[in-house]
DNA sequence: ATTATCTATAGATCTATAGATAATGC
DNA sequence: ATTATCTATAGATCTATAGATAATGC
């Protein structure tokens, strides 16, 4: 497992095309490029506060040259949200159909959410935390978290009734677990592992009313994520 | 305790003034309406995302009369991060100084920031979610938060070194904490000492090595605070 | 005389479009 | 012929300032 979120370069043979005006030779992934200076800038400023000039300098081109690549600049946040719900979205979908216990499986899926986000370049993850989420025009990634959340809370419930966890309301739990998820985190290099970890144990050790299975338990989920 | 965030009417006995616009009689708190009023709006649309006219016109006024208030729109910002701020810095002195348990006070400390934060008119605590508070001009603000964080993360240290919690990175298991309370929450009214107790539970539980103390503990936490 | 507001506007953005241009590909 | 880029710019903002105005207070 662990894809990474990687990008293909949009056209990996291109040749053709006006050279840029500041001489750099033009990247074989510019789509990717923008997507990554746009994710950095976003998360530093925000996205109101980030103007088009400034993605497009960040990622060696001209303003105007951003809208041959994305119609607006709603379409490159969209395209960000997106990217970061596809791989949790597919890991969730196939650790819902797994026959596992519920500790287990949420511990499989908190695990993955908080890896598959921290490997994205440039944490991506933290576009979750921009206000504009919240706005009609970004409905459909809006919705596809709250698919995740509701994982979550399926297999909280699924826990609770197993009598693992301890009693409470899975919806609000859910809420809660997947701000551990989104915690805005500084991560060195190779720190996404143990960053995982902790999350996901932090979440189980909050949760069931045995935490000293916790062991056992992550010793499960990751057999499971290892099929 | 749980004094409200609630901001004094700059001047309560105003009645000079050329009337509004829009016919309204002025408010006597119209200091207070302009951050009731951009807060809800920067957590909506964020902060570049707002413009001055559009809190004038939430608050009753025209978009120049801000700047008889506030120097800046920055300076709107300023004064909303310092207003979530200053009760639970006050608070935290003082739990810090209290002579019981760490887990206790721990408690005492995340129940006291999630109720604060959750009293205050229009979720003012969302405010911290926002990218700008990276931005060097909002270092103070920063760094008041990075206290509460310390002291979240003394109180896990002490309590680690006591034995009851398990063992982790205090610096980081504050962090998260933090993300908790500060998680996005639509509280209906009445709701925030139910999220509060929530959300304390949650990371006490998650911290403690055992968690059936959970009750005693709460139990002494509310009493230290109610002293 | 003081206060809180207003109207008008300068100057600085910022998004997106139109259309030219300099490469490669055939 | 197609592609990726460029330059130039229209039109729509948006912040903040200047200075007038309509109240109350003395």
């Amino acid at each position: 497992m662990t894809q990474t979120l990687e990008i293909r370069p949009d056209n990996p043979h291109r040749k053709a095309g006006r050279p840029r005006a500041n001489g750099v030779k033009a990247s074989t992934a510019t789509r990717h490029d923008i997507l990554n200076a746009a994710a950095a800038l976003f998360v530093a400023r925000g996205f109101a506060g980030t103007s088009t000039q400034a993605i497009a300098a960040a990622a060696g081109l001209r303003q105007p040259t951003l809208f041959h690549y994305f119609k607006t600049k709603d379409a490159i946040l969209d395209a960000l949200f997106m990217l970061a719900l596809a791989e949790p979205l597919a890991i969730f979908k196939r650790i819902e159909a797994l026959p596992g216990a519920a500790p287990a499986r949420l511990y499989a899926a908190i695990h993955a959410d908080t890896l598959s986000l921290s490997n994205t370049a440039n944490n991506v993850k933290a576009v979750f935390l921009l206000p504009e989420l919240g706005h009609p025009r970004f409905a459909q990634a809006r919705a596809a978290r709250e698919r995740l959340i509701e994982t979550f809370a399926r297999l909280i419930a699924e826990g609770i009734a197993s009598g693992d966890f301890r009693p409470g309301d899975p919806a609000r739990l859910a809420r809660l677990v997947m701000s551990l998820d989104e915690a805005p985190v500084a991560l060195a290099a190779g720190e996404a592992p143990a960053q995982a970890r902790m999350v996901a144990d932090f979440a189980l050790s909050a949760l069931l009313i045995a935490p000293e299975r916790l062991g056992a338990i992550r010793d499960e989920a990751l057999a499971l994520m290892s099929e």
